[in-house]
DNA sequence: TTAATATCGGATAAAATTATCCGAAATATA
DNA sequence: TATATTTCGGATAATTTTATCCGATATTAA
């Protein structure tokens, strides 16, 4: 479904959110160690977010990663995942056609007209706020 | 979502289905071209369908592969895919947790319950026989 | 029985993804 | 200002996935 390194970005950044709900930065140390990911891979993915301005970096002492806090709630799953593995999951042919619509589809376009469309609604509809309050509840976990 | 390897093995099934509506046996050439994929690499996928028992094969001249004519209202393409990618698209979790249940879910677990289920059921009920008429129409394709 | 044909199966190779390393740049604080 | 800390960014490496090659094996038909 999503790629590795779709994974820890989303796991990296539902960390962050869980976070910044208390204005708290966080360091590529503590992600890491937060999500179990490995560090040097982390770090690529976290710079390619904040690229992405999913998620704000700050150097040196007391530097980390950081989401505005207010803008938490404007920022959902969907928007990682597009940042990550782009779009082809949402948009693409299930069987990697590259012409796959009404006209001409594959034989699994119908059914995963439907898939997609869950899919991409459950993701749009999942902001940070809302994991960030169920992660801080113990509710979810991100390890394990 | 798919593997390309998976994406190539669904399109193959399909195709040596549609042809064995017939009891035509088709060739792993006449198969790669009708899927546009590599040729050698689709002995290696057909290799394993036949494994599974999801296709059979015959050695030597009129040799290829085909699928009992009986047997393609039988054969779903949930278990194409899960011969090939294996059932982590169904049961695994979507962030990659070894242990994710209701008692220590992933943020996504309660979203992904239902995505998988209809994953699940949609891919379980398109049988190769449904598919195949619709190939043989016209109606999809396997190709561009 | 021989020759031609097609898949099987094991060894490699290429490409893509995942992962590491390290010096450079920025920033906080003493 | 000097030093310690932390991310940035480029080069490189390991692993996995995708892809190729080729001799062995089975099968058909002449």
């Amino acid at each position: 479904m999503f790629s590795k390194t779709c994974k820890y970005g989303i796991k990296a950044t539902l960390f962050i959110a869980q976070k910044s709900q208390f204005d708290e930065r966080v360091s590529l140390k503590e992600i890491a160690s937060a999500i179990d990911s490995p560090v040097a891979f982390t770090a690529k993915i976290l710079q390619l977010l904040a690229k992405e301005n999913i998620i704000s970096s700050r150097k040196g002492p007391k530097g980390g990663f950081e989401i505005d806090k207010v803008l938490l709630p404007k920022i959902t799953i969907k928007q990682v995942v597009k940042a990550i593995d782009g779009d082809s999951l949402f948009n693409g042919c299930a069987l990697g056609l590259y012409e796959c619509n009404e006209k001409a589809p594959c034989p699994m376009h119908d059914n995963f007209v439907s898939i997609r469309e869950q899919l991409s609604e459950t993701l749009a509809s999942s902001n940070l706020l809302e994991v960030a309050i169920n992660l801080n509840l113990g509710l979810t976990v991100l390890k394990r």
